[in-house]
DNA sequence: AATGAATGAGACTTCATTCAT
DNA sequence: GATGAATGAAGTCTCATTCAT
């Protein structure tokens, strides 16, 4: 997904290229099912992500067969927008704070998924693939950040990448009325676990 | 619920005594809601938990008029034994491990219920009173342990009940194919950031 | 049903006396029956006329085995009722007065038993007596106050009873929002164009 | 809806054509229930009226989403249809024949309508427009045809078009058994009582 | 005789998916 | 390719009637 011109919405299967109206008309619906993914949860009647695209329903069929389709390519393109950013925060920050930096873009990523997690548990086969992508994208992009900030000795290495992924994707998962900070003050509250015990002045997480 | 003799289904209103068969039959429908909750998520069709309880569907409304109503019971109920935990374990353990030991016993309910979280996201107002409810019963149960912890010099208190509860509550809901281990691993390292600086090898958790 | 003495609710069958409770939950629910019939229709469910009459769902099957039972056993009292107060108005008011207000009692009657008309149209075989009855007893009834005011000359002798009956019952079974005096108004208007062609003077209907 | 080649199932409002099939389902739609409401009213189970028009229940809820806007599509087009018929029988007879045969279609049209008075008796506020909505059709309808018979001397002006639409609707809803002309001759019955003194030999109506 | 709990057929309605236009 | 009408399975809930207590 994160190749912007040959790619199809099913899986960059075909050869040929996508008609204009076509690829305009994926784009709709893929930003259409974002937002009312994001404010109703996945699992929204079909019919609300077309009209807000303003297609009709075929048309989210002939795109994306299965339902499952669509859920997987929008997380999946926002699993590719977040770990695009990591190598960038990796450039302009000191290796503490670009962790911090792309934790909270995760964060802010998983807050707009509401549904998302049941999904994931709902033991539907179809998004079997989605997990492994979710650790095949960001797995090394967080890793990254983590050996960087350890190699700088600002942090121990004892957490696995994925064991953070899964936990912050566990921490900022929204509830209803919950404090709005929340899940990234746990993840705060995680990761200074991890800290050296000398240099807790370094790092940029709350206490 | 925490009565286990003179309470209805719906709230202990009434002053009548309950129909020992109309009891059981409660009992029948609430055990096999949480089997079945267990299994395959709180949105399971009614019939699904009537036929595992041995009774008909009538019966299901007639003690639990709301679906919301079921999910209720069966989650309080559970909430109401973790609570009820608490005082024993104090009582037979160490402050850290007996703190240790209620969060595992915690961990276990939570991963168990497969779509309470999104019951509780779903906004329905029917599920208003669940999450006040949780807390009530919960976080005295743990501020308790957590105070004798602090107390002890074993802990440093800076995190509220609410805060460690809703944190395990998440990090302990399963993923599909997840490591079992994997949210009492983080909860472990949440509380263990917790320790005071030089009383590590008191606590616990594993490091 | 005029017999208030040995009668049972299901229709005179049973030699043995009723004992004195079930007779009197006999009375509540039809006492029930008729105020909720004539606030919600006959086809309330059971539950509320039950809950009205302060007994139980059982109770009311065991006096009325079919829920037409209770609907044929409410108005033929109240036809009954109907049908008796004919004498007495007869003997205390001149022809034409005496039929106008036996009328206005019959539209009165009429008017609260919203649903009844539906409930003759069902085709249920279950009322098929009940227009006969109503014919048996208030035929008569309006017979003779028709008799004796065609015999004053205040009525021309041109429609049957039956016409009449069934004429005020349509025109007075009520619609919503309908002007209450709507039922009477029309009745009135019917029967004056009864009248000989030279007494209008004499007859009570407005014209 | 008096326009059968542009108006919509559901009130007129789309401007886009209605497909050919659609329109057909609608139809059939429509018809079926005026079928199936003259025979078992209008309570019927939403699949005895799929069945006969040949469609599946999700077609009728596409097109009618409430219970109710079916029954008002298939009254209010008959409405239209006993409106428009006035002018027809007001240009080819003369004007207390016009009126009786106007008054034998409204009685017709009643006729067939089983249920439809509990209907609007039910409270249901989606019933709301029906009444005026049958008003405004038929009352300027009826009250032209009595002006015109009125100034021919042929009726006195003594009942209000509302009052006499309300008493056909009534005196003609059908009970079961019931002699098939009945209606009409209250109907005839009602109207003579409005004849001038000395013109009933003029008059259409049976006496 | 009274009670009210249990039953289960059946009504309504929604919505994922297919397919004619 | 796009559209949206059609389909019907599936789920929730109601309520008349039966029957254990």
């Amino acid at each position: 997904m994160s190749d912007g011109t040959t790619g199809t919405a099913t899986g960059a299967r075909a050869p040929r290229r996508m008609r204009t109206d076509a690829r305009r008309n994926v784009e709709s619906l893929l930003e259409a099912a974002k937002t009312v993914f994001a404010t109703s949860g996945v699992d929204v009647p079909a019919k609300e992500i077309t009209d807000l695209a303003g297609v009709g329903v075929g048309t989210l069929y002939r795109h994306f067969p299965q339902r499952s389709d669509l859920i997987k390519a929008v997380i999946e393109r926002e699993i590719d927008a977040c770990a695009d950013a990591a190598p960038a925060l990796a450039a302009e920050h000191k290796p503490g704070i670009a962790l911090a930096r792309w934790l909270d873009r995760l964060a802010a990523f998983v807050a707009t998924k509401r549904g998302f997690a049941a999904a994931l548990h709902s033991g539907d086969p179809a998004f079997d693939g989605l997990s492994g992508y979710l650790m095949e994208k960001l797995g090394p992009a967080l890793g990254s950040l983590l050996d960087t900030a350890t190699a700088a000795g600002e942090i121990r290495a004892e957490v696995s990448p994925q064991d953070l992924l899964y936990a912050v994707a566990k921490l900022c998962a929204p509830l209803p009325d919950e404090e709005p900070d929340y899940g990234r003050r746990m993840v705060a509250l995680l990761v200074d676990g991890l800290r050296p015990a000398d240099s807790s002045a370094d790092l940029p997480f709350a206490r």
